[in-house]
DNA sequence: TTAAATAATGACAACGCTGTCAATCAGGCG
DNA sequence: CGCCTGATTGACAGCGTTGTCATTATTTAA
């Protein structure tokens, strides 16, 4: 029924060692040897028995996937292209959903990865963010691959996939200007993220670019959520600003921001995008679902999963061929929130 | 450091295979050895090296989820609980994603299943509404438990655990009627799926309970999605329906659909809840994030994920004790979207 | 051409656990 | 008190791979 080592080994006339070997891509075996065994395992459609590599090993064949992030979209997506590459490879995937801010978060991260025998992580913000953590696995020598927000990795400590949302929040700004916007609000989403300092340096530098002055009274510090987006767009439209300074486009840093802006607008019978242009950033599902619709900027999440994973599977395979770093940068989707400024 | 077998056979002073006894709550041993070893199992913090266990054993110690959704909150959540109870029985998890339109995709996954020496899964529709599905799952002796829409279990193919959206439909409805609206609209989700017919029976049979009558004018038949819930609440407004027959709300079968019916209205100027109260089904993220914000119906899906899990693993181990299935109801969420009819 | 060096291969013992079956033990009965 | 019965326990052989190290080809250098 199911083949084993030693079919392939006796149809291919060698040793089940040599077989092991060609299966793991081990050198010192000649090119003839490799192609029979190769002819072999293909007829009898032979797959190595997980748990017995596991068991008499040295090598791991697991990663895992520790997450903590409340957008299920971002979650499912990453999983599933760190899963694509798990099957390519023969690796297996473990899930760890956890609380980022639990006490003692660090250790019990460690137990569960050294208990599976997990050889490396893909790790996503908040943790790809905290260099202390990641020096903690390193440690335990786990290997560790990055997803973060920047154009070039941080430092030295893991191989990184990098998303440049600095470029992409600069793209929506200057596409918010290029509609005649000269006052652009800004809503954060929490400082303590990556992606908002990142998507702030893009407004930033899109102002900059276009000799507009930057106006303090328009930004304004929220976090990641609907709530903040209906808060933040309330003082940007009343409170902070004259009305001879209101801003006339908001670049929010995600579309559940963007959405909650949205909210506020309605509740002050601002038209949207007549009086007022909204901008997000994710290119989630629900910004299809608003009225109008959100312009954002897209990022291919499972790409960057699977190119992520490739790369952490390669570090442990001790492949040092492929490039360490790469980079995406979201694209800016054009949707119906943002319109010309009259 | 990582405890094995052995080690807590000598602590306890018994031999490994009683350990194993131990450790698989295998009848035929005495009390007091059990206590013994446990102790030692817990000063060692021994736990059991799963990939010895596959190799070794005839059983095995994995279980699937099978998904096919585009709802991501919805199955983050299922594979948590699911995931949960793995972890509370030590159970590995494999986590299996595709398109269940594919053809011979029943065949692939058994492939995968069987190759991965799976013993059980969980199913979530569209695949637990597959009689034939899960029969050929069966038959090559894996067991199976189905999340579905209904009542009771429609057979005896596999023990359940059921979700009542007929019963929570009807509250919903209710709840609009007590609002004093008797023209209540109905858009409907694939017509495929058991959730849109159960939920359809329960408008239905608030509406009997409430001797209002039955206008199939005020039927859209649709899918889960934004678009079908735009264009539905359309047709109910404007087309299907003269003005004095016009619905004055609106019950979607999810929340995407109540969210395209909200975007609809705007569409046209009609005011919510004032001028249509709009209801939705799910209580998703985003039923948050509209404007106003939905009133809908809540399952705890964690949890039924997480009975749904705990009940096939105690099939596996063939403790027929615990109950077979087991029913949940949705409950209603009132928020802003609906309101008096004056 | 031959010895030495190197590449390729294989034999065999783990890995940590479970299944089988034999051995031992406790208690009941004649 | 000895024997029988069933409940407990243990010895031992795998499970399907990989690591180690010995063995055998093959190549290189002299």
């Amino acid at each position: 029924m199911k083949a084993t080592i030693n079919d392939v080994a006796k149809l291919s006339g060698v040793s089940i060692k040599t077989v092991s070997r060609v299966m793991n891509k081990e050198p010192s075996v000649r090119q003839l040897t490799r192609e029979k065994v190769q002819a072999a395992v293909k007829e009898l459609n032979y797959q190595p028995n997980l748990a017995a590599r596991n068991l008499a090993g040295t090598k791991s064949f697991t990663i895992a996937y520790v997450y903590d992030n409340p957008n299920a979209y971002y979650v499912i997506d990453m999983q599933e292209g760190i899963l694509s590459a798990c099957r390519q490879q023969g690796f297996e995937l473990l899930i760890n959903p956890c609380d980022s801010q639990k006490e003692n978060i660090t250790e019990d991260i460690i137990d569960t990865i050294k208990h599976a025998r997990v050889a490396g992580l893909v790790l996503t913000p908040p943790f790809s963010e905290r260099p202390e953590f990641v020096k903690q696995i390193l440690a335990q020598d786990i290997k560790v691959v990055r997803i973060m927000s920047g154009d070039v990795a941080p430092d030295e400590l893991s191989p990184c996939v990098m998303v440049n949302d600095r470029d992409a929040a600069q793209t929506i700004t200057q596409h918010l200007i290029d509609l005649g916007h000269t006052k652009i609000g800004f809503i954060a989403g929490g400082a303590a993220h990556m992606s908002t300092i990142e998507r702030y340096k893009g407004y930033r530098r899109a102002l900059k670019a276009n000799n507009i002055a930057f106006n303090h009274n328009l930004i304004i510090e929220g976090e990641y959520s609907f709530e903040s987006g209906v808060n933040g767009a309330k003082k940007l439209i009343a409170e902070k600003v004259t009305t001879e300074n209101r801003p006339t486009a908001i670049f929010s840093c995600n579309d559940e921001i963007a959405a909650g802006a949205l909210f506020a607008a309605r509740l002050m019978n601002i038209n949207i995008p007549e009086q007022l242009a909204i901008a997000g950033f994710e290119n989630s599902p629900f910004s299809r679902q608003t009225w109008p619709k959100l312009t954002t900027a897209d990022q291919p999440n499972k790409q960057i999963a699977h190119d992520a994973a490739s790369l952490l599977i390669s570090q442990i395979r001790k492949q040092k061929g492929k490039s360490e770093t790469s980079q995406y940068v979201p694209q800016l989707m054009v949707r119906d929130s943002t319109g010309r400024h009259s």
